[in-house]
RNA sequence: GGCGGCAUAGCCAAGUGGUAAGGCAGCGGUCUGCAAAACCGCCAUUCUCCGGUUCAAAUCCGGAUGCCGCCUCCA
């Protein structure tokens, strides 16, 4: 299995630390807003991963933290005249919801900063030891970046360009404007624990490092994230634990690429974020899943209601291939004649390729093409009558339904049964154009009465009728359906 | 200003040295009372541009252009 890791800017064979069994922590979310879709792609590949290594076979013990204490969460406290628990209780609350319905797994633990402060302050405790922290005479703690080997090893800088960007602001108490915050002294009215530095309350580098260290040891195999957080987060953790425990930290950083609209980064501060929740009042959180594994995670992914849409159908095709091979399953006569050997000999090598893409940096995009070939596969198998209806077609077609449902796993889509998904899909498409599913019935039924009296003028009017609502109506063998065109 | 990334058809997208996956849209055909779905066929002699290395480049190197990100909170 290949992984890029930031640290070196190369993709590495994955060789876990310890044989068989990876330790992976991704930093979560800071509770303070509705998640976007940018937390939603970070979110949903990282679960990818998990699901890949444990199909793999390793047995992946997996952190993802919430930081549930910071500026901004003091902020909106004060703005929605809550405390900050509340705050990141109730966003929390709205993030399970979000992700849940995503199908995005629970991580084997999950925890918040607030409940660490002990472990974090005995790690300052550590480094003031070694005289990587100083403390202020206001109570701040800071971290001494200079006396940091190779600081920036991360992200690709260096010390001295940090610097030349920096500014002494007046009346700081850092030695070096590079220095980073390990503790911070809390205003009056600002939630606050007691430390030997006096009240105050963790920097945000420091939750993670201490809480990987507490859950996972040092080090870990994989540490992973948004891209923005390589600098300055992931550096300055990897700083503090290095320094603190005196070895390497991480082994693979990971990190996933931004959502974007237009062009630009998805972000509060430009505005043009969309939340989960909007995306959800019209279309199916598989649909936004699928969406999400459409580009490799690396890659910047444009976001636009288009392509939900193109997400949509390509979701869409695929249950519908799942249904055909359902339907014609449950057929109870099948001939002995026939045998394909090289049907699966082609269903094999789609296999090979699927794997040599998921193990190649999870290249759901490439996978997902695979998915395609064999749905392709599927539905030319059920064209064929004489192979639809033998025994040895039937092996074939519970064989590509399996493998569907496996690959689905690792993907965490087309595990619905199709009747769910598809009944969903008409559903939530008769919200967003504002139709009523009983008047479209009635009118199909009313064709189909036409049909049955060879008024076939009539039955095309109302199928005009339709299609002008955007319906359109399939005659099938079993009687009428109708679908959105 | 410093550092980094990206550029593949009408759109989305994979492909890091061996002659361009896949999806959407489009076109022709099979099927159908007409349709739809599905299937079959077509749809980039070419990968932003200009040089170079190589028997061989979308892939490697140099340069140009364009877009984006990080350097401050950000998944």
């Amino acid at each position: 299995m290949l992984i890029y890791n930031t640290l070196s800017r190369k993709k590495e064979e994955l060789i876990p630390l310890e044989k068989d069994s990876v330790r992976m922590y991704v930093c979560g979310i800071t509770a303070y807003d509705y998640c976007h879709i940018g937390h939603a792609r970070s979110t949903v590949v990282f679960d990818v991963m998990v699901r890949l290594l444990r199909h793999r076979g390793f047995k992946v013990s997996f952190v993802r933290n919430f930081t549930d204490i910071d500026d901004k969460i003091i902020a909106r406290a004060a703005a929605e005249k809550i405390s900050s628990e509340e705050v990141a209780e109730k966003y929390i609350r709205a993030f399970y919801q979000d992700m849940d319905q995503l199908g995005v797994l629970r991580a084997d633990i999950e925890p918040r900063a607030t409940s660490h402060i002990p472990e974090m302050i005995s790690l300052v405790q550590l480094l003031e030891k070694k005289s990587f922290a100083y403390s202020t005479p206001s109570g701040d703690v800071y971290f001494r970046v200079r006396k940091m080997d190779h600081y920036g090893r991360l992200s690709g800088r260096n010390i001295e360009e940090l610097h030349s960007g920096t500014r002494v602001a007046p009346g700081d108490e850092k030695e070096d404007p590079l220095d980073f915050a390990l503790w911070k002294s809390s205003k009056p009215g600002e939630p606050s624990w007691e430390s030997p530095w006096g009240w105050g309350r963790p920097g945000w580098h420091l939750e993670c490092s201490a809480m990987s260290h507490r859950y996972l040891g040092i080090p870990f195999d994989i540490h992973g994230g948004g891209q923005d957080l390589a600098f300055p987060h992931h550096e300055n953790e990897m700083a503090q634990s290095e320094a603190a425990f005196g070895r390497q930290f991480v082994k693979y950083w990971v990190h996933n690429g931004f959502v974007r609209v237009n062009s630009e980064k998805m972000s509060k501060s430009l505005g043009n974020f969309v939340t989960i929740g909007e995306i959800f009042s019209g279309f199916l959180p598989e649909v936004l899943r699928f969406f999400l594994l459409t580009k490799h995670y690396r890659s910047p992914l444009d976001y636009s209601t288009q392509y939900l849409l193109e997400a949509e159908k390509a979701v869409k095709r695929i249950y519908s291939t799942i249904e055909l091979l359902e339907a014609a399953m449950s057929r109870n006569k099948w001939s002995k004649k026939g045998h394909f050997s090289q049907v699966h000999e082609e269903i094999q090598e789609m296999e090979r390729k699927w794997d040599q893409a998921m193990d190649d940096d999870f290249n759901t995009a490439e996978a997902l093409g695979h998915v395609f070939s064999l749905v392709r596969l599927a539905n030319k198998m059920c064209e064929n009558k004489s192979f639809s209806k033998c025994e040895s077609g039937r092996e074939i077609m519970d064989r590509i339904l399996r493998i569907i449902k496996s690959w689905g796993r690792v993907l965490g889509l087309f595990n619905k049964p199709s009747s769910e998904f598809l009944g969903q899909l008409k559903s939530i498409r008769c919200t967003r154009s504002n139709l009523d599913q009983h008047h479209i019935q009635s009118i199909v039924d009313r064709r189909q009465l036409a049909r049955k009296n060879k008024d076939f003028a009539l039955a095309d009017n109302l199928r005009d009728e339709l299609l002008q609502m955007g319906i359109e109506v399939m005659d099938t063998p079993e009687g009428a359906r109708w679908d959105f065109s």
